[in-house]
DNA sequence: ACAATTGCCCAAAGCGCTTTCAATATCTCA
DNA sequence: TGAGATATTGAAAGCGCTTTGGGCAATTGT
């Protein structure tokens, strides 16, 4: 069924249907009623391909979503980013579209999906300090929000972003204030901006109270269960053991404390752990009691606030200023820390 | 940049330009090799809407999400998924628009992807044991893959599945092998299909050894760590303790292994654990020794193959049969197993 | 009562592409 | 050498929609 024939059985004019449904006011209530009914009935809805050639918009946004580095990691956080941007998405009647990319590949996704005309925006996501792809996107002009930020890049871009530094900061010194004085930092890989700023808020807080950053109980890997475990035993077994772990996920969290458990360590009195906490569906941290202390903030909830933004960027058209914004994430008590061991 | 003007800059017709980058045969190899050279200097590429208006397809796949039942739970296995799916689309040249919706109103999303013609094809997520989705899809006439299967659909439909019920004859019938014979299972929410299918397998198993099938040893819910932890933690309660756990996920069987640590019990000696292992890239069960004994199928590579079966069912077109494709998960033995103590 | 407005509707142009049909130039083979 | 085949290119007709530029009644103001 198209627009034509639609609108002959309704004995009335393309435009006057087109109108009805696009929510136009010159069209009498009666009439837009009856239109919109049928619609429904004998499910007519406008074709997205003609729609977008007519108008020249695409009502989609795009994400381009690059592995990790080294093995082909997805970011786990994908899923409910993309479930959250999918809620403002489906609100304002936009699509969805994903690519999927190599690392360091994501420039010829950009490129095609902005001379196809395919989305009217992106999300920019897992941004590097340095990262090339803000630069890129401002020269295509293509429309385009970092979730995160990149420190290298000077000239002004929008992005949404949760204060990590002050996150880890806070974390750091909540350590600190238990008494603790080797706090091993389990941080994701360095080049990505998050794990960057987590890492000086870290050793703000450390040089704070005059404890010295030691390089050695410091690590920097894809966030993954494993890699938690790993480089928690291997912290477990220096000779001057950490009293306390920062980590920068919950998954590689769930490693930590599976180290400490297993070298006969009770988490929480033995050693503690404060982790960043993504609020991911499947990994709660909820519940009367969290399981862990950590730096709290909805990834899904972040998801659903970049869907706004970049919607309201793209309406708002190419002079206007660049938006950015920035949430704090609470810091949440769990039994997972506790006053460093005499 | 459009046709027109490329085609003008190069001195060609609309048309040649059109079939060189098509990858049409009627042009000369020199022609083609100079638009093309050109197309990228230059930066053209056919506009998607233009295109699929013209073409009558959307050269996109599209995947309906729904959430959890419950709260609004994500499947995390979803992001591996569609990173799998999306290296097939992107080999292919098909994009992948993806839409979020709550449980149970999906309809509505595969019908308004249908009329609009935004994609050519679906991927059916998580399909339950009657699921209307498949009729709604076949009434709808658009094509459609469905990732697992649905019991109480008699009708032939395409599909790509995982053989859970041997998979989980197979686990059970190893603990039953070790000595186990109170074996607690860990099921997602039992109206999904595959929840079904693994209960169906695990009882055959203890049946089949002669062991009675106890319903008060068997919970099933959404897959996350709390629930796996909370199942286990009140199993272990029990009078008669179960000895094992069968457990659906790796999300929930890291909970269990929290709960039998927690209970002063070691996992593989004390009380065993198997798991299905969706080999997610970030709770890899990899390495040497894995950590848990599993029957493992990698959800990326399902997401692989579900990409290319359906983009061959959409060149295929509408006369032919439906193509069916049941994998067989592999058993990997890991530290998580070991006799059953006397 | 008449001009000016308003409310509602329509015809037709055009968005950028693919593809049919037709034309021309070049080969092939007897 | 000339007829038929082949290789290469173009002109133009849509694809299904939005939107401009009217047109005709009914309503309003004086």
């Amino acid at each position: 069924m198209n627009l034509k024939e639609f609108a002959r059985t309704l004995g009335l004019s393309q435009t006057t249907v087109s109108r009805a449904l696009g929510g136009y006011p010159e069209v009498s209530a009666a009439t837009r009623k009856r239109v919109q009914a049928e619609a429904v009935r004998l499910g007519y809805a406008p074709n997205r391909g003609a729609q977008r050639l007519a108008t020249g918009r695409a009502m989609a946004i795009g994400h381009v979503v690059p592995l990790g580095p080294n093995p082909d990691i997805v970011n786990p956080i994908f899923a409910d980013f993309l479930a959250g941007a999918g809620e403002t998405c489906a609100a304002a009647k936009y699509e969805m579209v994903i690519a999927v990319t190599r690392h360091g590949e994501e420039a010829d996704a950009y490129r095609e999906m902005a001379m196809k005309g395919s989305v009217d925006g992106v999300i920019v996501h897992s941004p590097q300090i340095e990262d090339g792809r803000i630069a890129l996107l401002r020269d295509i002009g293509l429309p385009f929000l970092v979730h995160g930020r990149s420190s290298g890049v000077d000239a002004p871009y929008s992005w949404f972003d949760v204060n990590n530094r002050r996150a880890f900061f806070r974390a750091t010194r909540f350590l600190t204030d238990l008494g603790h004085e080797r706090i091993a930092l389990i941080n994701g890989p360095e080049e990505m901006d998050f794990a960057h700023r987590r890492r000086l808020g870290y050793e703000e807080a450390l040089l704070e109270v005059g404890l010295t950053v030691d390089e050695t109980i410091m690590t920097s890997d894809e966030m993954t269960e494993p890699y938690g475990y790993r480089a928690a035993c291997a912290a477990l077994q220096t000779a001057v053991r950490p009293t306390a772990f920062l980590v920068s996920s919950i998954i590689s969290a769930m490693g930590v404390r599976r180290a400490i458990v297993d070298a006969g360590l009770a988490p929480g009195r033995d050693v503690s752990i404060v982790t960043h906490d993504d609020d991911l569906s499947y990994l709660s941290n909820r519940g009367d009691v969290p399981l862990f202390t950590a730096t709290r903030s909805s990834i899904r909830a972040a998801g659903r606030r970049c869907g706004e933004l970049l919607i309201r960027m793209i309406a708002a058209g190419e002079g206007a200023p660049p938006v950015t914004e920035l949430w704090e994430s609470e810091l949440t008590l769990g039994v997972s820390t506790g006053p460093a061991p005499q």
